[in-house]
DNA sequence: AAGTTTTCTTGATTTGAATCAATTGCATTT
DNA sequence: AAATGCAATTGATTCAAATCAAGAAAACTT
């Protein structure tokens, strides 16, 4: 939560008020491997920090999980559609590793976006970011072949490889774990 | 633009004043085919509305083009992730199909939904809709064979086909051009 | 209207990833 | 430590779409 409560003082010059009062409307909460924190057809009413663990984001559907993203150590994960629209989720969202959460709730967020300047900004920068990166994404899948969206993740976040379960990860990359596994023979021996 | 008004009027319970306020913001302009609205690289400073015309928003990366999203009448148009963020789009649009645009200018969006809440609320949900779109279209890409995203988009948005070259379908759809004419031959003759 | 360019189609071939099928490896449980 | 179940690898085969290569058909230009 510190490097949390940091990063937002640095960045968004947020003051000594703001920072108690998002600290104090964050509540802390863990959760062992691969439990839900948010099941598709709920409506997202949280939001949460990540101090310690991984996570997936992934779309149920019914004939199998697609995995959108993942999400390590600082950073805050949710269904932003969801969460903002309050409309069914059409995502779920796990566990991966065990994780330690900061867990803000919509009634928090909305009072302090509303309340306080700095924070409205970072709200903002959260939502832009997520435009941003999905953006990015759709013209990956458009454009980049299979092994090369393998090599950009390897070269871009090899943590992911190292800490995710690698059928997760060929879901991510829209390739089989057989592919996948052929891949990381063909470039890491 | 009276569509748009009308449909804001009911749909936001926008007052007269809100309704005049955003009238007189909207500039009418005209665009040829194949014009540019916004080039990749530029910061997008103003959304449009589209009244008559059909757009596309594409990648114009090195060595090809990837079309990830076409534009009707009665929608708007723009780079959300750069207009919000101010940070150089990614994207460029242009015309398909001469346009007739109301362009909104941001100052003035900005303007407008720090003043009116049904406008403030509109702006939301355009960027919701945005998420969500964006949400569906990555499991799409990731789940959906590219036949079946062929299907789909012909089931969903046959106009599509109709009025967009067939070489930008192919693109947005993730294929060649000449499977695109395959398909079309296999499931229209 | 003739010519030029762009768009679309059709066919032959190649290629890369999926699928099918086992097997091995790893981790959790008892 | 043995047993169970899940995850990852490896090989053989199939299949779907890309590529390569012309042509045909529209759509602009002059």
């Amino acid at each position: 939560m510190n490097q949390f409560l940091f990063n937002i003082e640095r960045t968004f010059k947020a003051s000594e008020v703001e920072l108690s009062a998002l600290k104090n409307a964050m509540k802390e909460e863990h959760l062992k491997r691969n439990q839900v924190f948010l099941k598709s057809g709920q409506v997202c009413t949280k939001l949460a920090f990540i101090s310690e663990g991984s996570m997936r984001l992934f779309y149920d559907s019914p004939n199998k999980e697609v995995c959108n993203d993942f999400f390590f150590e600082n950073s805050i994960v949710g269904s932003l559609a969801s969460f903002l629209s309050q409309t069914p989720s059409l995502t779920t969202i796990t566990s991966i590793e065990p994780c330690r959460l900061f867990v803000l709730h919509r009634d928090d967020v909305m009072n302090l976006v509303a309340n306080h300047a700095s924070l409205r900004k970072m709200a903002d920068i959260v939502v832009q970011e997520q435009l941003l990166r999905t953006e990015k994404r759709e013209a990956a899948l458009l454009s980049v072949n299979p092994e090369d969206r393998f090599k950009n993740l390897m070269e871009e976040h090899p943590k992911v490889f190292k800490r995710i379960p690698l059928h997760y990860v060929a879901s991510y990359l829209g390739i089989t774990p057989e592919t996948l596994s052929r891949y990381r023979t063909k470039f890491l021996v």
